[in-house]
DNA sequence: CATGAATGAGCCTTCATTCAT
DNA sequence: AATGAATGAAGGCTCATTCAT
């Protein structure tokens, strides 16, 4: 997953820090730049010089499923079932924050480090705002419920599913369990 | 919110420390225990005597929270209304983590450092359980949710609440609506 | 040269902190708080609590200097020659810091890091002033001649020295004998 | 001022590295050879191989300044009054320090990183050596000023004005009065 | 019990310099 | 010659925790 056009030298300690860094972010474990130095074997101000902060560097980590997440919204774009379109492409962020540690601080934080993010998460944000629009308009979604909620709320989803706890594997069958219930919620009209 | 026996000048500095924890809680500044002691005109050494950890110390800024949400829970068993009755429960612990910055992280949290703390956390939990038991047999909630998700669904529209942002008048807002449509998918059996 | 009310032990500290720092300015070495907490062996905050930043050292070690000299100023301005008396204050100004390393960069700063350092340096040129009005009154310095230029012209002399080089014995022979010089241009008048 | 025998392509890159060098120490800020070859547009190596050294930089950057003297100096020996042609040259040299920040460390350093730098400033001391003899044999300086105390003067000089401070305009001002303030000294014999 | 001085591990960051391309 | 990525020593600072008074 090299990103930007670099020398092979520089591609090569670029893949390697954000390799050290995505097992760092699985284990749970805080991202400290000297320590990622360390762990990859390369000088800190290497580190420093592609990641200027942790923050850009969780984001990078995060990249690769924010990317398939806004493909994802692409293609429910062209569901023609206006329903079924929207959950898919909930069940999708979801699960991706469920399945992808680095994802939830990346999705929940207010701003951003990498224009690169910004991007990503505002494509994500006007596909959701299209497949809402176009489930409200078949009558499938409560009146009340803003395209500004969509990714807060399966933030929420995810967060649940961590406090909850279990396996990995466990997660995935509560994180299906809650959204389903909140679907359904989103589902019934408020003003019926 | 003086817990325990103390002698009068210890009391007046415990009290002092939780105060001034608290102001910096809703600040949501970092608990640093130096600073707090400095802060409440007291020696470090004061503040670890009371308070071992910093974790500690927020368990008890939370708890006087905690023992409402549990006093609540009590009122909410003897509701006739069954529906009503989890409903207002589970009302009055999202709208204590949107309203109380120290209550979240203490309700997330998967292990406590105050023996306090679980006994609250596990008043807590066993009200909903009844409270969800009753309403089940009432037919009011769909059958494939659990005691344990209870307090995770909470902490997750709280959480929802968070990343939506807007002034704390909004989040009250945000809350209701968020857990309106949650309750509403409760209440759908999944099986229909 | 304990300054503040310490504790025993922290008086101690005080003490090896700026014995090392002073050991150093006389090498010509700059202060590294971390280093010369090494070098008193004394743990790094220990430094910092005591001085905030090395100005702040620099300064206390040049304290005792400028208290010299303040006080130099005062039994000044009790002489009834006032050419002498300038003189006097003047040369005291300028061998202290060709003598001590210190004070030179705190004489030259224009701002202070602690209070103190401020008000010795206030005190100063207030003698100045007077010194040099009696000595203008009394016919005996040119009149363009204020009593801001005082500190910057004994500044300047002293690093002159500086530049000059030589042993330290040397430099109060060329310190001597640049003021010499100075003190003879500023005797007749401009205006003559 | 392309110094020496360059490619036309290494030339353009020695002076955009001079020039940016220039307009930094103008500002006062140390000069970083890293953060130099990036505003100059060029690789870091290319700035070491050109100057090894900050101070080779430095030194580079006030080579046409201290050249200037040097060419004053020759033309001062041609002025057929010894006194106006000491005072004329000392005050050159004063004010070229003000004016030029890059010069005044150049002329206080004991010790040269480029050979150029000594011979122009041996051709400096020179010029002040033949014109302190003259002037001295004239009866025009007291006796017991040598011509090892002329630079060294003038960077006092120099370094009381900026002690005095104010704006560039101001410090011209002051340089001139400190200067003939200095001058009227030297011209009152020592034995008188 | 209370105080607050002392500790030092640990993280962050910069920058002069080297070296592969 | 030129480039700029890489290096890592070096220094700065904070903060949780201990311990002498």
């Amino acid at each position: 997953m090299t990103t930007p056009q670099l020398r092979k030298d520089a591609a090569r300690n670029w893949d390697r820090i954000v390799a050290v860094a995505r097992d760092l972010v699985d284990q749970g474990t805080p991202l400290q730049l000297n320590d990622i130095a360390r762990r990859a074997g390369v000088g800190v101000a290497t580190v420093y010089r592609h990641f200027a902060t942790p923050e850009a560097l969780l984001e990078t980590v995060a990249t690769p499923c924010l990317e398939a997440l806004v493909a994802h919204g692409q293609r429910a774009l062209t569901d023609a079932d206006p329903g079924r379109a929207l959950e898919d492409f909930l069940s999708q962020i979801v699960e991706a924050q469920v399945t992808d540690v680095a994802l939830a601080p990346v999705a929940a934080a207010a701003s951003d480090t990498l224009p690169h993010t910004t991007e990503l998460k505002t494509s994500l944000a006007s596909a959701g705002t299209e497949l809402l629009a176009r489930a409200r308009d078949a009558g499938m979604v409560r009146s009340d419920l803003a395209a500004a909620d969509l990714v807060p709320l399966m933030c929420g989803i995810a967060h649940a599913v961590h406090v909850h706890g279990g396996t990995p594997h466990d997660r995935i069958d509560t994180a299906r369990r809650y959204l389903a219930t909140l679907l359904e919620g989103m589902r019934k009209p408020s003003d019926a």
